[in-house]
DNA sequence: GCATCTGAGTACGTCAACCAAACTCAGGAG
DNA sequence: CTCCTGAGTTTGGTTGACGTACTCAGATGC
């Protein structure tokens, strides 16, 4: 029984790429992390077309990622904002691997953009790998893919 | 100087994103780290379209992520397999921190659907978050921003 | 009271991308 | 000499993205 014989679309990889994979919804979150709340405010920035952004938030929303909620400030009209929720909150470690990625191989001259420090100590913050052995799995280490539940492909 | 100031686009997740942030191009490396080589047992696996995979696979290629080599094994005919090429092979803190997202917030009730483990200790591998002064980098943790290169938005 | 402004979308026409199925082409196998 | 298979390419229809224009509701100004 080989990778081959098992259901695509059942693993995770595939359930969280059903969500996060499209080049805007990747960059709605980021700007949700970056303290981006406004739907104007995220137009603007990414430049992307309203409708779709109007799309992509409300996926974001129906997948509970993000929550809308309104907002009264006094003597403003009401509003609402986008918020993530704990479980958008907890693709930091997503968006910090991307990035980790993105300033390895894609960074320009001028390297990278911009990092991601620990509050407390400064420190940069960089996504990597262990195992609950407490090894270090670095790219040289080998791993195995262990099928767990009952994921025969039906076909 | 705020976020909403920086190029959406100067931005290794941005740039990253360009690339990956397609769900088909996720599960075509998905499946190159998990031994699918060939043209056809990718294209069957993942249930693609055969042309989106001809351009996703050039466009993997185009960005030296995949390598495409000619195979030949004595007594067939010549043809060729893709490969991941070291950049490509990095994306694995990507793809783990993808599965454990989904492994966390959208396992069925059957439970995750595969672990990796360390081929040496066996242990489940996870991606995690810590700063180089040795602090793990845990959901509450807060982190900075901090802008590096010169990434002003030029409007 | 009426016109204006702004934030947050919706409507619309165009144009590219996706999809499935059919077609091509080359090298072995029978 | 024909069939089969791997690896695409072509084709035609449908969906989605893009940008612009329009809407609507509540505060603001006169």
């Amino acid at each position: 029984m080989t990778w081959s014989d098992y259901d695509s679309a059942t693993c995770s990889i595939a359930r969280t790429a059903q969500i996060l994979g499209d080049r805007w919804t990747v960059l709605v979150v980021r700007d949700l992390f970056n303290g981006v709340r406004r739907f104007d405010a995220i137009a603007q920035h990414l430049g992307i077309a309203r409708d779709v952004l109007t799309k992509r938030l409300a996926l974001l929303v129906d997948e509970q990622l993000v929550e809308k909620r309104p907002v009264t400030v006094a003597g403003e009209r009401s509003r609402h904002e986008y918020v993530l929720t704990p479980a958008g909150r907890d693709l930091r470690v997503v968006m910090i691997a991307l990035m980790d990625w993105g300033d390895r191989h894609r960074a320009g001259d001028d390297g990278p953009p911009m990092a991601v420090s620990h509050r407390e100590c400064g420190q940069p913050v960089h996504a990597h790998l262990t195992c609950d052995g407490g090894h270090e799995i670095v790219q040289t280490t080998r791993v195995d893919l262990v099928p767990l539940a009952a994921t025969r492909r039906t076909a």
